[in-house]
DNA sequence: ACTGGCCTGATTGTCGACAATTAAACTTTA
DNA sequence: TAAAGTTTAATTGTCGACAATCAGGCCAGT
């Protein structure tokens, strides 16, 4: 029902071949953590799982490299990578950065009729969650939504592949495993609200400043946690 | 001579596997326009032309995709990405989001080490380029290791492998192919110069807004020289 | 003559086996 | 006993062949 299926690849298509079949299920996989992060992968021990060649298995690690889930030594494997403070917080410098520069090239490249798709979806998530006051599934899965239609609203297809194409990935196997549903639901609906404001507006300056201002927020949100939890 | 070949993949190791130098040499061959832009590439041929097999040409291909040099398409085979000037535009788009933040971050994660070591770097380039008076070296090798350095400056790897690792190849293809030497070069100067002295400062803020209007220089400078070619 | 379907040639995807390299276990020696 | 060197088992890289898929040419039918 949720709209994250649909958009879960926006930028490729569907998969045809049995390697994007393995790869996609590897993604999940790896994503939802039911292969560890940090664990070595056995290229035959996998092979023999999914019933299908090393070769085959290869092309869909190749591709899982290409998302930054799994990191390759030559002579050596490949291993899934672990998720760090560190690594979560780089990822959310490089985002504040990026989707930024998406917010403002959104305001900018926009059509009014994608500007109102994204309107609509906002006021679905307002009734949904308002509805079942249950801001796991809003955490989760709309503000995904939301980032996704703004990243592709910029229009700029370097952007769209980076950020959705592989950053992603790595963004909701982090909030998977690190289990991130935090109380910002409320108030990152707000900041949504505004940022559509100002693409509305046409205003990619503003734009930019609200969508790294509301990143920078979640950032300083799991730090501060970080720091409770360390304490 | 230039230090541009030793730090030409400062994330990745030397080539080990026969499959790297021929990553390696299509690379080169790529960037430098030997195989064309926009030429569909024939597995078979150039497996005989490497005398290497398929398998080992694919996987070079493979990380020749992780860098956005070509693309695949299921069961029709890879084409060399095309030069056009709205994807040069799109990448500039994108540099000045990732390399501003870079600079933020540079500047408040560089050692001083690290800062010394850029500072004599430009002093350098300032007598190499005094010297030859030529643009050209400068450029097109003297900038991108300015660059380099900044970017290697954020501590951050997920900024690094972006742009050092992928993003990068396609800036110098973009440089070669469209032969950009353009009288920027002393202006470039003296912006590399307040940037690092805001790096300096460890006024990240500052170093991220100067940066992002050095690229944005950069790209309104090929903007109209664009517009006056189609004039 | 033109459109539609079929067939053929070539290219890509997949497979299993072999060669090269690595990591660990074992032996040997100071 | 500890450290270094050697051997061995397992893993990765590479290869050539087969199967699946696609693009273009040919033929038939209206």
């Amino acid at each position: 029902m949720s709209t994250i299926m649909a958009l879960d690849n926006p930028t490729l298509q569907k998969a045809v071949t049995t390697a994007d079949k393995v790869f996609d299920a590897m993604l999940h996989a790896i994503v939802d953590g039911k292969i560890a992060a940090g664990s070595k992968i056995s290229e035959p021990e996998l092979a023999k799982q999914y019933e299908i060649s090393r070769s085959t298995l290869r092309e869909a690690l190749n591709r899982l490299e290409k998302c930054h889930l799994i990191e390759r030594k030559a002579n050596v494997g490949s291993r899934v990578v672990d998720c760090t403070i560190e690594g979560l917080l780089e990822i959310y410098v490089v985002r504040e950065a990026l989707e930024g520069m998406a917010c403002r090239e959104a305001a900018n490249n926009m059509s009014d009729e994608e500007i109102a798709e994204m309107q609509a979806m906002l006021a679905q998530h307002a009734n949904s969650q308002a509805l079942k006051d249950g801001i796991s599934y809003y955490q989760e899965e709309g503000d995904l939504d939301f980032h996704y239609k703004v990243i592709l609203g910029s229009h700029n297809q370097q952007l769209i592949n980076i950020l959705c194409g592989q950053l992603y990935h790595l963004v909701r196997m982090y909030r998977i495993q690190f289990g991130m549903h935090s109380p910002r639901a409320t108030r990152a609906f707000h900041e949504h609200s505004n940022i559509i404001q100002a693409i509305c507006d046409r205003d990619g300056e503003l734009a930019e400043i609200l969508m790294r201002r509301h990143i920078a927020a979640s950032r300083k949100n799991i730090e501060n946690k970080i720091a409770l939890q360390n304490k």
